[in-house]
DNA sequence: TTTTATTATTTACCTAGTTAAGTATATAAT
DNA sequence: ATTATATACTTAACTAGGTAAATAATAAAA
């Protein structure tokens, strides 16, 4: 396998890990985390705005957002087209997402904290051109 | 989230796609195929040499093996150790590994064009880098 | 030799991604 | 107005990763 591509796939697989790691002492796993993350930004979305920005499929946010809204992260909501439900984040959700939103960005940084500024955004650019 | 760790993990899950989908004609999966190909290079191997070189848990692969036995891809054997089982290729697995191979090698080739050798080189570098 | 600790693998149960096919609503075409 | 098509979401079934705990065999210690 090329070294390159076994290497992506190593560190997808460690950072995934350590974020969960991160985030059990909130009662989230990374995916639940990263659904969060994004409604907030929007303050609500419908479940189609949200696999097409995380970029996966339908089936996987339905699972996930459900059981966000069971836990009692999210409440979901039907929007005009009575097709579509629009979700957003409770009240207890709004409530922790500061604390929660500061140790991941304290975990970002740790996990890049062996690159330079310049270094970070050379392999950003270089990711982008893989495909 | 960091965006460069966003893009990441991206990467990380358009490559495992596009591998599936090259695998697809051959009936196999991309973690079945690395388990396939790690066995190939060591002629044979014990389990937790697999998940070691693999670097990822240990039900994971008795999962992926024991499937791949079903499959007929793989035979199980016992080695001296009572405890341990190795693992090499079938006869067939051994007839279609070249072709299989080759594919996987133009696969990898394909999605990296858009990079020089230098930039290769490069991000794999900053890849090694994060941590 | 008996007990204890370690190692190899497995089992059970989660999350999380996929595809394929199904349902319900909305929109477009006839 | 009916029919056909598209969109939003769901369900089912699969691969694939993880942790925690169980079992069996081996090695080490007492």
């Amino acid at each position: 396998m090329n070294p390159l591509i076994h290497e992506l796939f190593q560190k997808s697989r460690f950072l995934s890990q350590e974020a969960n790691n991160t985030l059990k002492k909130h009662n989230l796993f990374a995916s639940q985390w990263s659904v969060l993350y994004c409604i907030q930004r929007h303050k609500e979305m419908t479940l189609t705005q949200i696999w097409r920005y995380l970029n996966v499929e339908a089936p996987t946010i339905t699972r996930t957002v459900n059981r966000l809204a069971e836990l009692g992260w999210i409440e979901i909501c039907s929007g005009k087209d009575r097709r579509e439900k629009v979700v957003k984040l409770s009240q207890q959700a709004l409530e922790q997402f500061p604390v929660i939103n500061s140790a991941m960005m304290e975990f970002e940084d740790r996990m890049v904290v062996g690159l330079t500024d310049e270094e970070e955004k050379q392999l950003l650019k270089l990711l982008q051109k893989i495909r």
